[in-house]
DNA sequence: TTTGATTTTGAGCGACTGTTCAAGTTAAAA
DNA sequence: TTTTAACTTGAACAGTCGCTCAAAATCAAA
């Protein structure tokens, strides 16, 4: 054997998935990464392979911490449905001030690569198909609990949730309209409850 | 006098804004926009004076087009809710695949600019801001019309339009899924009536 | 036809891009 | 202690970026 990778790789793509996201893959350059993840660039090649490389591996980490704070709510929270709005509100409330971005980082890459760069589209397509899924199984989840009604299939709830919570971040990517979150989200779960 | 100037700024600007549309304001280079638009850097600097100068009339220019769409189809519309439908009909379904993206140049602008780009954002902003007082007056003719109720006042149903309306955007923004756009949009209009 | 202000051209500037790789450093194995 | 494979470093490459400007082209006015 030999020397030992020195960075913990988890945490340079945790770094670099905050600098992607805030500002997009095309205008992040790679000396803006090294500055970040304070590392060389014959380092980062070695690792990531590209500057695209990096960018998979914090697109797909993004998805996967995304998942892992919604199983988080979800533990804390005696309904499906509870735990998802408590998940949104703190996305779109609670840590607005303290993320990259008010927009989802899979939205923002299926907006920015949609019908071009080939690899990184089909990634983004492939990992909101799977967030897609997920959130299907939680709704089937609400369905079966008696929480929510059957006129609607899970997928079709799921459907509806990523409508409502894409556009509600959109609209909340600008400032001086904070004090209307709230009353837009509980708008949003008395549709859900009504559907 | 002298020489007239050659091109026609409206169908440049037209054209380029199909440009940064598609591609997004930073990865749009300028020998990409000479080409497209068929002018040299120096008549480009001279009428534009900067890629960023071209970009904002752009972008000024797409709302431009996109209000006087909107009022085509309340023209020939018997109600202001029937021609939004079918202005949001036109826009999700009939001209999907001939537009450069499934997305709103101005979201996809305030979703690249946030936060970064002084002028560029607080310019996204500005057009955000007037696109949703012009929204608003349609709604309060709406509620005037007898259309919609007075439970919510005219902003909050462009709000909940403009949301609506991004998230479906967004959300088709993938291949596969255009047979439940309509379905979607009847939903859409379905819970503003009810709102 | 000549004039002259205006517009167009395109070579090219300096800065920055993603990426490479030879040289240096590290630490487990011998 | 020496060896050696793995890892890090950072100068530098070729290409592209936004943009400039001197020279050529253009055409209304004289």
């Amino acid at each position: 054997m030999a020397n030992k990778v020195k960075f913990e790789r988890e945490n340079v793509i945790r770094v670099a998935s905050q600098l992607f996201w805030e500002k997009g893959f095309t205008a992040t350059s790679t000396r803006d990464l090294q500055e970040a993840i304070n590392m060389r660039p014959g380092s980062i090649y070695a690792a990531f392979g590209s500057k695209e490389g990096l960018y998979s591996e914090s697109l797909k980490d993004y998805t996967v911490q995304m998942k892992s704070q919604i199983d988080g709510f979800l533990a804390n929270s005696d309904s499906v449905v509870g735990g998802l709005r408590a998940f949104v509100e703190n996305v779109i409330i609670k840590t607005k001030d303290c993320s990259p971005s008010a927009i989802c980082m899979l939205v923002k890459a299926n907006s920015e690569f949609a019908e071009k760069d080939a690899s990184l589209y089909e990634l983004s397509l492939d990992l909101s198909a799977k967030f897609e899924a997920y959130l299907t199984t939680l709704f089937a989840q609400a369905i079966k609990n008696n929480e929510l009604s059957s006129n609607l299939t899970a997928l079709e709830y799921a459907q509806f949730f990523q409508v409502q919570f894409t556009g509600l971040r959109g609209y909340f990517n600008r400032p001086g309209v904070e004090q209307l979150a709230q009353p837009m989200i509980n708008q949003m779960f008395d549709l859900i409850k009504k559907l």
